[in-house]
DNA sequence: CATATATGCAGGTATTTAACTGCATGTCAA
DNA sequence: TTGACATGCAGTTAAATACCTGCATATATG
């Protein structure tokens, strides 16, 4: 897994979005998801494949029809390998602060 | 706080290397995060103010010196709006997968 | 004060990217 | 088979961005 396109999936608005979309529904067509976004056909089609690219939704053909599913793994590595890692022992942020300024101090 | 702001800001790799680095150290100034930076100084700039733009990290002067300190409030917020959001009944993506295919049998 | 050090600020540029248009392909249904 | 529908693919463009260079400012130290 690539935590660097994960990151940039996430880092556009529609993305996140059709994301949102595909977790109020999973399994959605390419037209469905385009009627609640205010772009193109194609540009949608690019986030999706931005998305895919990022193994954050997995899709299926179904006739003439593209499914579309979330895929909530590389979602939780990030939180694994990014979010806890910072959320342990720093909540000393004003800690080190303090320490800081009264070093300065001297 | 701007979701938009935290995600963008992590989208750079060099970015998450300068979070890295404050994870190991907290508190370092901007010529010490150079140090591991292989890009000149100003860019390094750059990098922080986006990252102090998303408040992940604080910032104070001591003398003619800036010291950067990590901030895991917007961190923990992108995981409870995003991640584990994605998390709840989201494993049931082979269910899903199933569901659509006997659908298409139809 | 004079010098060295740490950081700030103002462009310049090449790359990436997110939108678009136009046309092509594949699938269903009459 | 033919027409309608769902999606795929290629090329264009304007904006964002991640670097850079050059110079300015502020602080510590002799």
């Amino acid at each position: 897994m690539d935590d660097d396109d994960v990151f940039k999936a996430l880092a556009d608005p529609s993305r996140r979005m059709l994301l949102d979309r595909l977790c109020e529904k999973n399994g959605q067509t390419l037209g469905q998801l385009c009627e609640s976004m205010d772009m193109k056909r194609q540009s949608v089609t690019q986030h999706l494949g931005r998305l895919e690219q990022a193994n954050l939704i997995s899709t299926v053909r179904r006739g003439r029809e593209k499914l579309h599913f979330i895929n909530p793994v590389p979602l939780y590595e990030v939180y694994e390998r990014w979010i806890r890692k910072f959320e342990e022992g720093r909540l000393s942020l004003l800690h080190d602060l303090k320490q800081q300024l009264e070093r300065n101090k001297k």
